[in-house]
DNA sequence: GAAAAGAACGAACGATCGTGCTATTTTAAA
DNA sequence: TTTAAAATAGCACGATCGTTCGTTCTTTTC
């Protein structure tokens, strides 16, 4: 028989500890991330906390794969789950601004992109890979659109997808420095410009 | 007679700090900038560089500042020496755009924003009063584009810096985690793409 | 050149950092 | 219910953090 490595509780605690690593990545980042103070949020020692993952490092890329996690179930999946196309093309998109407005005091994904790209290291890979992984499905849900004739053929799959990250990327910074709602009006605002300029 | 609160050397060095700190921010952030290590970088004493400070927060305002002032010199100085409307706008984003590629680790002042966004403070306070000097500069150049007739008059000119904005984070993000030539191109083809959407 | 002011250093402070080690408590399987 | 394992706590470590203080060296002013 096959001993579990870890016990019930023991994940249900780990789960929680990355929720409020999580929280707190939020405001200070992944660097800001401190042991003490997660055992503190965690009303929990320090040791206690750190056994869960052996390193910093490891807890670092934890809250991550935590982060790529729920970006997953509450960006990706719903609009996989949209008809292939605009539909899903827009879902994406929306899925993200959502999920900025969502994370009020930032996305410790985005926020570790900016703190990890120019380090390299395991905690850059990690923030690479999930970049990646979007642009990936990204461009896949642009190319369904083109065949699908809803975008131009000529459409740069590549270009579009750039175009849709600064989008949310200017959404991400007036969100918080400026007003939320002027600039969620006007992510949207580009984005139906971006695919009207891209429609046949 | 008026006496000079610091010596022509002492000004000398503190500059030379600067730079040294603007380029360990660049790698590690505001926030993971320590004294300790700056000291290293000038080859100082840890109280010698300090002393010229008189905290931490007051070093991290200092860098900003000193952002700041090459941005202007580097970005706006000379956007503004060229003619109004089209010329002008492009000279500002182009000049971010090469802005971003100079500082070849990270641009602090877009880094900053991302570390402080959520952290009240001196420090969010001046990365705010930044991005809102870009935006009004910007706005500016706009609105001059539309008077001399080369954008079309409904121009919405905060949509359009907002647009902008975003074109550069996303060179930003991709100059550093992917290919920096692919980057450009794409940003340089977004901002035309802008452009004519705009013209009349 | 003397006197005053500023710059830089060295040492030390309390606090916190990440991490290891050992004991104790809690959970899951027999 | 006993027993082995896992989870958690407690304590201590060396290192580094920002900061303070008193001293020494260097620059400026008269």
């Amino acid at each position: 028989m096959v001993v579990a490595a870890t016990t019930d509780k023991g994940t249900a605690t780990r789960e929680m500890i990355l929720g409020r690593a999580y929280a707190l990545a939020s405001r200070k980042g992944l660097e800001g991330l401190s042991i003490g103070e997660l055992a503190m949020a965690a009303k929990m020692s320090k040791s206690g906390v750190f056994a869960h993952f052996g390193s910093r490092e490891e807890l670092q890329l934890a809250v991550l794969e935590f982060g790529a996690q729920h970006f997953g179930e509450r960006v990706f999946m719903p609009a996989l789950r949209e008809k292939r196309g605009l539909p899903r093309l827009r879902a994406i998109a929306h899925g993200w601004f959502d999920w900025v407005r969502e994370n009020r005091h930032g996305c410790p994904l985005l926020a570790s992109v900016n703190e990890y790209d120019a380090r390299p290291g395991p905690q850059r890979d990690r923030v690479v890979a999930f970049m990646d992984q979007w642009r990936g499905i990204t461009a896949r849900a642009i190319s369904l659109a083109v065949e699908m004739g809803e975008l131009r053929a000529d459409t740069d799959t590549r270009q579009f997808a750039f175009e849709i990250l600064g989008i949310t990327l200017a959404l991400n910074q007036d969100t918080r420095l400026f007003d939320p709602k002027q600039a969620r009006a006007q992510a949207d605002r580009a984005l139906e410009r971006l695919i009207t300029a891209y429609s046949r």
